[in-house]
DNA sequence: AGGATGATATCC
DNA sequence: GATATCATCCTC
């Protein structure tokens, strides 16, 4: 099963959002493969979106989400955590998909139902940033045959300071599912 | 409700 | 160089 191609993800950030729920995150570690199949995500639309990162414009933390689409953009947060999000559209557009859940398939058995606990669980930190998904140790593929699912539309998650921003409907995850961080 | 804990942006 | 803030998680 081939890595999802750049073209999935140089398309418009909420498409390629909600077109991520379902699929599988891989990471090849030392002690092995683990996969989560992703059931919520946010997307952040570029530097006119007062909660995305990359409003900030160009700086040593942002340049990836103005690269090409389809790298990983890993940043530490509150000093113990790492978020991981995935860059979407032409490069310049300072767009990107946080993934904010997933549910965890054998033998990956940590929970993964929020940003940090999931990238904790797939051995995810800073030395990814800015690594291509389209490489052998950490890609997202389609899983095929999947049972079709509702996706829900929410606020996104802490990011009250964006003003008017904070009320878009950017987070989406899978109806019902039990591994989302905050149904 | 509050603390852990460090990188980053934004001031002086 | 100092400081306020942070796309979180856990414990109380």
């Amino acid at each position: 099963m081939p890595p999802l191609p750049r073209s999935f993800y140089d398309r418009d950030t909420i498409v390629v959002a909600r077109e991520l729920l379902g699929k599988h995150l891989v990471h090849v570690t030392p002690t092995g493969a683990r996969r989560g199949r992703i059931v919520e995500v946010e997307a952040y639309l570029g530097p006119h979106d007062l909660a995305a990162h990359s409003s900030k414009g160009l700086t040593d933390r942002t340049r990836i989400m103005f690269e090409p689409p389809g790298y990983a953009y890993v940043y530490l947060i509150y000093g113990m955590h790492h978020c991981m999000n995935v860059v979407t559209e032409p490069a310049g557009c300072g767009a990107a998909v946080l993934l904010r859940a997933l549910e965890p398939l054998p033998p990956l058995a940590a929970r993964t139902n929020g940003p940090g606990l999931l990238c904790s669980a797939m051995g995810i930190d800073r030395r990814l940033n800015g690594h291509d998904l389209l490489s052998p140790d950490f890609f997202i593929i389609d899983p095929g045959m999947e049972e079709k699912f509702k996706i829900v539309r929410r606020p996104r998650i802490g990011v009250a300071y964006a003003k008017h921003w904070a009320k878009r409907l950017l987070r989406f995850y899978i109806k019902d599912n039990p591994h989302v961080s905050q149904p």
